[in-house]
DNA sequence: AATCTGACTTAGG
DNA sequence: CCCTAAGCCAGAT
């Protein structure tokens, strides 16, 4: 048997983490797994991260809070309609007061 | 096996 | 924050 302790799995580990009305930044997750460098394979994983509902993609956007995963979404603005559905507001593809909905999945286990 | 690509980030201007 | 350049690494072709 396989270990499912893969990269995508860890990932998505800490996407699960990640609270309602709440986003975090590939960086911070990539931190997380010990591989700050790795940003871009967050992303990758996250990619992968479909047909996966455990995984709120939607919850995972760049450092400056835009939404540019949004158009991997099924539709145009489905992952807005889903952050704004959990209080999120969101403009331009860009979130309102992104550090304030802002969550570090380092620093999660307090 | 080599090359390209990417849901990113940081640094410098 | 905008723009350009470069680093990054794993998957896809």
């Amino acid at each position: 048997m396989k270990d499912e302790a893969n990269f995508f799995e860890r990932v998505y580990e800490i996407a699960r983490q990640i609270p309602e009305g709440k986003v975090t930044s590939y960086g911070a997750i990539a931190k997380a797994l010990g591989a700050a460098r790795s940003a871009r394979m967050v992303g990758w994983a996250m990619n992968a991260s479909h047909g996966r509902e455990d995984v709120p993609a939607h919850r995972v956007v760049n450092r400056i809070g835009v939404l540019s995963g949004k158009h991997h979404f099924e539709g145009t603005n489905l992952m807005q309609q889903l952050l704004e559905n959990e209080g999120v507001k969101v403009v331009d593809n860009q979130i309102v007061d992104f550090e304030k909905h802002f969550w570090r999945p380092e620093v999660s286990e307090q």
